[in-house]
RNA sequence: GGGGUCGUAGCUCAGUUUGGUUAGAGCGCCAGUCUGUCACACUGGAGGCCGCGAGUUCGAGCCUCGUCGGCCCCGCCA
């Protein structure tokens, strides 16, 4: 007999089930030996049961029971009885089954870390043993949730009448974007297949196939560095729709997303969710991802100081920046400690340095108060509604700089003065729209595409790609929740010329464009739909259901930030032999 | 590519400021006692390459350099 099989989870039976005979399999939690009682909790995936043996009566089950340790796997046979003494802390704290047998089913040496919720082991340790930390409930339901979110797209789009395709893994290398992984070839040598970044051109191919509705949850990968909300392989919610416009895309979306709060957190999500331009969530929050579950927006004042004698703001505003304020909500009594740990911060982000003003007691304390005249601070006071007990932080630089820096200090003073604590428990969805099209990339001296190189322009400004492309505006959109970025689309280019053209404006040859995207310019011959759509992160869409902070809590075997993967040592050396018949020979 | 921070018992950490006897604590583990525990309790016990390697020094957990690894951030991520 190797096990005998349950009946029963342990986190099933209740008190109706008193008097059966059930048989449970799972690992043990802990043992309480009292001496003349012994009490075992066992648990599996849903639940945890306290098993209960009497040494005086039952004095062989108590014997073999002493071998029991934790993290053993046994099969438990015995009666559901009312427990004396119940717990209310868990669903099955009614009762508890008097063993009548049990077995080990395998042993568990001593584990490096107790398998409980609240844990304060090392990331270190914890991915090493990812075999061990999976086990924890407190992690396990974060997958459970990424589950529910799988069912739900494909209930969702399938009940609008999109169709599930695969896409390839093993595809042509683009060199636009991000870093490709790369596949070697092993019957063509020299040559390599890449893996996706993401499936934009298959499905736009799909479109002009006439799928007309295109989903599929799919894993993508980039070869970048890595942080708490990045990992090089990832999963997206994809998705493309033929014969539509921008808001389309985006009323499907806000269904999908209404659809997932409802049926997970039970929360009722309202559409439409609030639009916001690139310019405006960059002008008032200092960021394209902005998180409205607060204020604390920034004031550009750029204006009232472009004549002003303190040179570092005029100087500014002449050629061709701007100056922009952070008011600091009751902040005055910030240190001047905590102000130099802002200004490191802003200095991450490329500030030299960051001038601030308070107001204590009705006083005025800057250390740039003596180069500005009263009535220009009354006027600062009074656009940035800045009271006693404020602090006004100043950003003084380029457009985009400016608003970074003062974006990244709004988020610091959100949490320092527990703003973001405070909103834990609030959802704000943004769309953010009217990106532009292209890029200037000062390193390379030409333009980029900011979402990618198949992303219409607004019909409005088609002509600008000849005379002004820097301004031209994008049909694409970010879609914002607590102020991470959880997807972007965008209304593809469906006519050959307009994409040629596109491909000249980021500096690629004719011929440079035809031996990368050939295929798509020859499909685009043949009659192409309208089309567009949007790729939404699984993995963050379901750190904020589970409300984590990290990426590794949503993916069940993660890279760590250096992207080795503990438990099983990838990446590793390989065997010459297969070096020799991929052609690929390692160089120092 | 760059910056910050951490690495001491199975786990979490103190000790590093100012180098100096035998490196501590809590949890866990082991043994014993215990009939209603569920963070069981109580008594006792075991447990250390101070990440690794050089160096300075009479002497290094502590200072210096290098290196490996974790976490966070900038750049990067169409």
């Amino acid at each position: 007999m190797n096990f005998l099989k349950r009946t029963d989870t342990c986190g099933s039976l209740r008190k109706e089930d008193c008097d059966k005979i059930v048989i449970l399999n799972g690992w043990v939690q802990t043992v309480r030996d009292l001496g003349g009682l012994i009490f075992i909790d066992l648990r599996d995936r849903y639940g945890i049961t306290q098993l209960v043996i009497h040494p005086e009566t039952q004095s062989e089950l108590a014997e073999r029971s002493k071998e029991i340790k934790s993290e053993f796997v046994i099969w438990a046979k015995g009666k559901v009885r009312m427990r004396e003494n119940p717990n209310p802390n868990i669903p099955t704290g009614l009762i508890e089954i008097l063993l009548e047998d049990f077995g080990i089913i395998s042993k568990a040496e001593l584990p490096p870390f107790e398998i409980v919720d609240d844990i304060g082991t090392s990331e270190e340790i914890k991915l090493k043993y990812r075999f061990l930390d999976l086990r924890r409930h407190s992690l396990q339901k974060h997958f459970i949730v990424r589950n529910d979110v799988y069912q739900v797209v494909h209930k969702y789009f399938n009940e609008n009448n999109f169709i599930e395709v695969e896409t390839p893994f093993l595809m042509k290398s683009t060199p636009e974007g991000a870093r490709d992984y790369l596949v070697p070839s092993r019957i063509y040598k020299g040559r390599f297949y890449a893996l996706p970044q993401s499936p934009q051109l298959y499905k736009q191919i799909l479109m002009m196939a006439g799928f007309d509705r295109y989903v599929q949850i799919v894993k993508c990968f980039r070869d970048e560095d890595l942080r708490s909300d990045r990992q090089p392989e990832f999963t997206q919610v994809d998705l493309e729709m033929s014969f539509i416009e921008r808001d389309d895309i985006i009323s499907m979306t806000e269904g999908f997303f209404a659809r997932l709060w409802k049926e997970i957190l039970d929360v009722d999500v309202l559409t439409p969710f609030l639009r916001m331009s690139y310019n405006d969530a960059m002008n008032r929050f200092g960021s394209d991802k902005p998180d409205l579950r607060f204020e604390l927006e920034l004031t550009d004042i750029s204006d009232l100081v472009k004549n002003s004698e303190f040179k570092v703001f005029s100087d500014t505003v002449s050629s061709g920046g701007v100056v922009k304020v952070l008011n600091a909500k009751g902040c005055a009594e910030f240190s001047r400690k905590k102000i130099d740990e802002l200004t490191e911060l802003a200095k991450k982000y490329g500030a030299k340095g960051i001038a601030w003003l308070k107001i204590v007691d009705g006083e005025i304390n800057s250390p740039i108060a003596k180069f500005l005249k009263e009535d220009e601070i009354e006027e600062i006071k009074k656009l940035t509604n800045c009271e006693n007990g404020d602090l006004l932080l100043f950003s003084s630089d380029k457009w985009s700089r400016a608003c970074t820096i003062l974006g990244a200090l709004r988020l610091e003073i959100a949490r320092k003065t527990g703003i973001i604590d405070s909103v834990k428990n609030k959802f704000s969805f943004l769309w953010v729209l009217d990106f532009p099209l292209l890029e200037f990339d000062g390193e390379s001296g030409r333009y980029a595409a900011m979402h990618h190189p198949f992303t219409s322009p607004m019909d409005e400004d088609i002509n600008l790609l000849e005379t002004e492309p820097g301004i031209a505006k994008a049909k694409a959109y970010d879609i914002v929740i607590n102020g991470a970025e959880v997807g972007g689309g965008s209304i593809r280019i469906h006519s050959r010329e307009i994409q040629e053209k596109m491909f000249k404006l980021l500096g690629l040859s004719k011929e440079e464009a035809d031996a990368k995207f050939g295929f798509l310019l020859e499909a685009l011959k043949y009659g192409c739909p309208p089309h567009g759509g949007i790729a939404l992160g699984l993995d963050r869409i379901v750190m904020t259901l589970t409300g984590t902070e990290n990426i590794r809590d949503v993916i069940a075997f993660p890279k760590t930030t250096s992207g080795l993967s503990l438990m099983d040592g990838a990446p590793s050396n390989v065997d010459e032999m297969q070096l020799k018949e991929l052609g690929l020979k390692i160089i120092e």
